[in-house]
DNA sequence: GAACCCATGTAAGTTGTTACATGATTGA
DNA sequence: TCAATCATGTAACAACTTACATGGGTTC
């Protein structure tokens, strides 16, 4: 359900064609709300279907022609509605916190392969979350460019900050798994070499 | 794909009904893994079609039948073979975050909202984290007990720990998660309400 | 006798993945 | 010319959710 809305929250910024959507939803956004080109045409031709879109062809650099699709008036409306609405926190489904729970029949030498992976995962993700929180906060991040653009200048400090809250809740989850990783293999080493 | 691990761990500490299995599913290893009865059922006969388990009933109060399942040889070696592989991290795909992203024309009270239910949401994982916790450390918790109780005392302290650090790391999480709320909320106001 | 827990299921629908396809343009 | 990027799609499948069904037993 929440791809509809990631949808109409990225064209509520600027119409964006589903290539370009598609490519978003794979990078920036996509340390958000990952959602495969695959995925973004369809759906993006049912919210057009609802209303909530609208498309066009635009042909700027000729034989390259792009689908631009723009937020309507409902569109708008209804992401709003979304918005407001309390999030409905999914399940938890941890594969990796599960092969742990199990992992006490197999060599200590593949639980520290997994830790260190899990660590290494992390310290990747934490390392371009700190780069996108800079631009945030240098303001040459294209997308809130945009956004500031058709805002006046009161709101700025809020729009921004927004982002930058988001991004900095990826930086402290990120941190976590990185301390709980560090500690875990510490204990490790201490339980398999006692004294 | 997971789901079918999940099950054959659960499954590798005692043989165990569908019944228990959505029941534990929806609550100690929900922590870890959530899954219903009605994905669980046919996923067990899958697993059993595909000679991983067997069942047999069992009969033991009458009038109450239960189909009973445990791993087979095979079961366990697919088991080990999945533990060994490294985790492939899903995508992140994370609506709480994507609303705050686009909650920047929304009245402050809304964004104050939110917050409030994430950090509160929190607490209260944290909480039943913390008592799971206690009784892993107590040794008050069944499915561990029965772990222990079919392996060498040697082995006690690494099956033991493997489970403890699971849980702190769900507790880690939840941490990361309120603290983060917390600053946010302190941002609002300080936004708001600015000197 | 109603309401609830036990125990297991089906069926329809939604969401997301993987593999494949196509044709055009750009750069080495 | 070969590979990469642009731009958009289809189709099959896997995973998960929601709603509904059923029949026994227990408890108030």
């Amino acid at each position: 359900m929440s791809l509809k809305y990631a949808l109409l929250g990225f064209l509520s910024t600027e119409p964006t064609s589903g290539y370009d959507l598609a490519r978003e939803f794979g990078e920036s956004l996509g340390w958000f709300w990952y959602a495969s080109h695959t995925q973004i045409y369809p759906e993006l031709r049912r919210l057009e279907s609802e209303g909530l879109v609208t498309s066009s062809m635009t042909d700027d650099n000729p034989g390259k022609p792009k689908r631009t699709y723009q937020l309507t008036e409902r569109g708008a409306a209804e992401l709003r509605e979304w918005l407001a609405q309390p999030v409905d926190y999914p399940p938890v489904r941890d594969a990796e916190r599960v092969k742990l729970m199990f992992l006490d029949t197999a060599p200590v030498e593949v639980i520290r392969e997994h830790l260190s992976t899990h660590r290494r995962h992390h310290e990747d993700l934490l390392a371009v979350y700190l780069r996108q929180l800079r631009e945030l906060r240098r303001g040459v991040f294209p997308r809130l460019v945009k956004r500031l653009a058709r805002r006046p200048r009161s709101e700025h400090g809020l729009i921004t900050g927004l982002k930058v809250l988001a991004m900095q809740g990826n930086i402290a989850r990120a941190r976590a798994e990185i301390a709980w990783a560090e500690d875990a293999l510490a204990w490790l080493e201490s339980e398999e070499d006692p004294r």
